[in-house]
DNA sequence: TTGCTCCTCACGTCACGTGAGGTGGC
DNA sequence: TTGCTCCTCACGTCACGTGAGGTGGC
């Protein structure tokens, strides 16, 4: 298929599609015309790019998990880089105290908005102001 | 205090604080050589910045919250915009879209390492695939 | 020809990072 | 004077967004 079609069937801008190419995550071979042709297998790609960007993976590191996750499964995971676990490792972790925070701060917006629909502004504020900060004690280290 | 004692307390670079500056989230005094001169307060100030911006909120929404959060929590609410809080509530909702595939991901990753350390590529290829995807399913609309 | 999709520059943005080169205070 | 901190440009980066200007296929 064409960039526009897999950008409407991913929901990924053609834009991007042209970025995450450029940067080596996806390498569609070319139609007489000079279009980019892609296979099916495409959209799963893409939709595993946009999770693990979405996690805060760098492209660089991306790169290199792509193709453990090639279908077939196989025994691919000779050629990914000795220290892809560690990386991984840490970026788990990073994921771990980035939920942490999310999870508070969404309470805090949350509580926030109630005590404002309750009309309430000075409770809004204390509850907003406790629970909204803490990057240090949730994230730290 | 001096922007490196507020930078080594708050962990937060000396660039970052002249940058959240630059975007009118803080406004410390200057002191007559032109240093910038922070109060004790700025301390939280900064926590609840980052607490924010790593929650995705952009800066320009940040500096409409911050005055709703300032001690004495009194009624400055007035200043807010109108459509505070129907930004907020979609920021919320965001928050909320990212948590889930964070945790997916989070997952998916923990079990790619769980297979890798048990030795066997097939299963942490599959179940990472099954895993480390679907934005769409955990996070589209 | 019209309309749609595609192409490649190329510049802008946001939240940063990283120097260069210079000044102030103990 | 030395060493530390601070200052202001100013350019780089990463994951994007947004045109400009041109081409291909029905």
């Amino acid at each position: 298929m064409r960039i526009g079609e897999l950008a409407r069937r991913t929901e990924v801008p053609a834009r991007l599609l042209r970025y995450y190419e450029d940067r080596g995550l996806i390498s569609p071979e070319r139609g007489p015309s000079g279009y980019r042709d892609y296979p099916e297998s495409a959209i799963n790609r893409v939709n595993q790019i946009r999770g693990l960007l979405e996690s805060g993976l760098p492209a660089e590191i991306i790169r290199d998990v792509l193709p453990c996750l090639e279908s077939p499964c196989t025994l691919q995971l000779r050629d990914a880089p000795p220290d892809l676990a560690a990386r991984l490792e840490v970026h788990r972790d990073r994921i771990d105290r980035r939920i942490a925070c999310l999870s508070r701060n969404r309470d805090a917006i949350a509580a926030y908005l109630a005590s404002l629909r309750a009309g309430d502004p000075g409770t809004a504020a204390a509850s907003a102001a406790a629970g909204m900060v803490d990057v240090q004690s949730a994230a730290a280290g």
